[in-house]
Parts: C-alpha cells; structure tokens; sequence
RNA sequence: GGACAGGUGGCCGAGUGGUUGAAGGCACCGGUCUCGAAAACCGGCAUACCGGCAACGGUAUCGUGAGUUCGAAUCUCACCCUGUCCGCCA
C-alpha cells in the first residue's frame, strides 16, 4: 500500500509507476479520481471535526450549569441537533475513507529504476550457473519417470483430492523429508535464519497484510469458516508475525525462515505446462522473510537471492536468474529476481524461487515499524522473501537432470546425507 | 462446544456517566549532584489525522463494531482475543 500522501503531490510519480508496469490503461481512470476522493475525504473530516468541536464545547457547558444548578435545557437541546449533524457527517467521512482505501489497495508498487519496463519479454537474464544438459531428447520426462520408479502417485492424488495434488511415494516421499532438511539446516546453519514453523490457514488480516487480498481472493483457497484462508506461501504468517510491532534497531536486519506447504488455485488450464509437477494446486517450500531498514534492503535483496541460488548450486541444478521487468514484477513487490532451473526432458527452464525486496508496501499495509534511534519516531521497515527452494519443480528438474544412463537418478552428494542413499 | 474471569499508554497498573489523553510506578530522554557512574532530586515523555508557512489550534483513540445519552474508558448489545475450569479430541 501506498502513502496516501502521494494522491497529493506526487500522482505523477504513482503514474509513471503503473506506465512502466504497463497497468496505466487500467489504472489511470482511478488514479483520475484519487485527487477528487483524497479531498473529498479531507473535508469531509474537517467539517465532522468541527462540528464535534462544537459538541465538545457545548457538553462542558451542560456540566458546567448542572453544577452551578443552573438550567440546560436549552443546550440539551442544542446538543441534540448537533448529534444528528454528526451522525451524517460521520458517514459522509467513512464513505469517503473506505472509497481512498478501496483505490489504494488496487494500486502495485513502485519498481526500483533498475527494474527494465513493460511486460515479461523484457525480463533479463542477469546471471547462470551450471550448463543444462542439451540430449533432453534421449531423458524420461518426470512424469514417467516418477511412475516408473514408483514415487510420484498422480493417479491417485488426483482421486482423493483432485488433478494437481501430487502424492509421493516411497523413496518421493523421503526425498521431500531430505530436501526439507537439507534446506532448512544450509538457512539456519550457515545463512543465519531463525527456524520458524508456521499455521498454513491464516485470517483475513493476515492476507491483507502482505498484500494477497483484497485483490487476489479468487487465488486463494478461502474455508468454510468465516474469513480463514489456506497460505499460498509460508511469506504470509512469516512476515505478518510482527505486524502492529516495533522493532529495535537492533534487530535489523532480521531473517526468518520456514517451511510449508503452499496452496493456489490458480486457475490454469490443463496443458503442457501444468503436466505432472509443473503447476500443481498444493506444493511444498522454504521460503525465507528478511526485515531490513530502507538503507539495506537493496542490499539484502542480493544476499537473499545469493542464498537461494546456494541451494540449487548444492542441488548441482543449472539455473539462470531473472530480473523480472516491471509488468511481470508482483503486485507488492518493487523488484524480484526470478531463479529457473532447467528440465531437460520436458526442454523448459521452471521457475524454482522468486525473490523480491517489498520496500515498505507490506510494512505499512501491515504496520511493521522500527526505531531508528531511541527516542525517534518509528519509521517503515523494508521486508523482502524468497523462496529456497520450492520442490515440486526441483524434484522434476533432479529426475531429469540427474538421470543416468543405466534409467536410476542420481542423489546429488549434499542430498545423501539426507537421503540416505545415492540413487533415487 | 459450555461456564466463569478479564482485555486501559512501550510495560505494569488505578479509574463505574461530566476539564480523564487518562492517577501512580517502571522504562526512556534532558538536567542537578558526582572525578565518573549508580542512587537521589527536578523537568520532559502517546499515536494518528485535519487546518496552518509557522507558532499553534482542533479531532479521534481505554480489544473491535454498533447503541443509549447533551456528554461514554465508565451503561447496553454483538463480535474478537486472553486466562481458568469442564466437555471433546490427534
């Protein structure tokens, strides 16, 4: 969310924001409107203010006379018709409030001028690591490659809860044991993360906090019970666990990580892309959440990052890493770096993490603050998250990248100690 | 799920209809004292918003929302949360 102050004076900073996500189109007839509704909700607030001043007066005199013994009846009577001015002023002020907040929830954030514009084909490759194989030709896709050994169930995920829930089996199943093991221990052994283990249904606030809802409802697995949602990333309790807080400086910069399953509805079609473990509707992850002050958070968007593509190095997954143009950027984010490790056999690069700095959109949605000195007002903190690792799309990457010639799938050596073994 | 008890400022904790934004304490900031520190003493110390170049003025905020009233931290209702006991349960 934005600093509402910006509908003042700075709406041409907010335009050309959107221009360079390419929602100007969409945008620009409410962002028309947002200087009209901020001064409407100005003074609508400073003709209730004044009217309740005058109640105000009015009451300490009732108690005045009423002590002297004297008779109010008179401004009883006042009161009374001022209460009624207030009760319409009151509703003129919330109905102009609720419409601000409305238009600046609608509104993304500002990317960081490093951001390339426009849409996704101007996302740049800024970096790779490893070489792909290149005889995907030859390979078993993951899909088949999972039936064959036994460890991917699609068939019956799909019976018991349907298509895109995945069931691991046997020697699957343990490899997601291992690959959240090996995950967690590198982030709280050698990047210095708090573990943290988290809820996956979160309340409506929680969603709003970092920016899900309320745009974004139709993603999210809502419950039957008012008002609770299923997480799509462990991003949404993690970063909303200090929210209405203040931090100590001392605290920053701040990392938390956790696993847990995700769940997106995603309403795709079913296709190519979404065959076996490509996009399914639940998947499981480590996500890390750092909270930093406005001076390191560009900083820490790179150390973040590093941090993950550690992982996929450890995983000796070729990957490429993306700086993602402003119109592919998410709607809370200011700048993401996108990781896609490669499968061969299916010949696409999948998308494994995505790592974003939020700068203070989710800090002031959620009211997350810190202080910068003692005794000096709090100010924003920047929050940032990404995922090391998502692994539904690693594991189909392994099976594919890691196939053997003799048909088994090679553990790669930081996996063993996990797993337990060296081949699939 | 049921029965009680409770939710007040950064923290603890008074306060049951009228200068209560809210006693007192702690913490914090400034000062006196001290070689220095501690202690003691003095003073300051909430947040957000509106108007104003500013000085400053105003409004709101005692879990949330609605209601009663000229006036609500204080009374009524609903909801949320916490604690204790009971029930149920992996």
């Amino acid at each position: 969310m934005h600093d509402i102050r910006l509908l003042r004076d700075q709406l041409d900073h907010l335009r050309e924001g959107m221009r360079r996500r390419g929602k100007l189109e969409e945008l620009a007839p409410v962002l028309d409107r947002a200087e009209t509704l901020e001064r409407e909700r100005r003074t609508a607030i400073t003709e209730l203010e004044a009217q309740q001043a005058r109640r105000n007066k009015v009451t300490q005199e009732v108690a005045q006379r009423r002590k002297a013994g004297d008779d109010a009846a008179e401004l009883i009577a006042e009161g009374r018709a001022i209460g009624e001015t207030i009760a319409g002023l009151e509703a003129r002020r919330q109905e102009a409030e609720a419409a601000v907040q409305r238009m600046l929830y609608e509104l993304p954030n500002i990317t960081l001028p490093e951001v390339p514009e426009g849409d996704e084909s101007n996302n740049r490759i800024v970096s790779s690591w490893g070489t792909p194989r290149t005889d995907g030709e030859s390979l078993t896709a993951h899909w088949d490659k999972g039936a064959e050994l036994g460890i991917l169930d699609l068939a019956r995920g799909a019976k018991v809860s349907g298509s895109g829930f995945i069931v691991y089996r046997g020697a699957g199943a343990k490899l997601v044991r291992a690959l959240m093991n090996m995950m967690l221990d590198l982030h709280t052994t050698e990047h210095g993360y708090e573990e943290c283990w988290v809820p996956v249904v979160v309340n409506r606030t929680t969603m709003t906090g970092t920016g899900q809802l309320p745009k974004f409802e139709d993603d999210m697995y809502a419950l039957n019970e008012e008002g609770m949602f299923l997480i799509p990333t462990a991003e949404v309790p993690v970063t909303n666990l200090y929210r209405d807080e203040i931090l100590e400086l001392s605290d920053l910069p701040r990392g938390l990580c956790a696993y847990s399953p995700c769940f997106r509805r995603e309403a795709g079609s079913a296709g190519k892309d979404t065959r076996g473990l490509l996009r399914v509707h639940q998947f499981d992850k480590v996500e890390l959440v750092r909270y930093a002050t406005p001076e390191t958070s560009r900083d820490e968007l790179e150390r973040l990052t590093r941090e993950a593509e550690t992982v996929l190095e450890r995983l000796e997954l070729p990957y490429r890493r993306l700086l993602l143009a402003a119109g592919d950027t998410g709607f809370s984010s200011a700048m993401t770096y996108d990781l896609e490790v490669y499968a061969p056999a299916v010949g696409k690069w999948l998308e494994v993490s995505s790592c974003s700095v939020f700068t203070d959109f989710q800090a002031r949605r959620a009211n997350i603050r810190y202080r910068p000195a003692p005794g000096e007002k709090p100010r924003f903190v920047h929050t940032l998250n990404g995922s090391a690792l998502a692994f539904s799309r690693i594991i189909a990457s392994i099976m594919e990248h890691h196939q053997q010639a003799d048909g088994t799938v090679r553990i790669p050596a930081a996996l063993q100690p996990y797993y337990g073994r060296a081949t699939l």
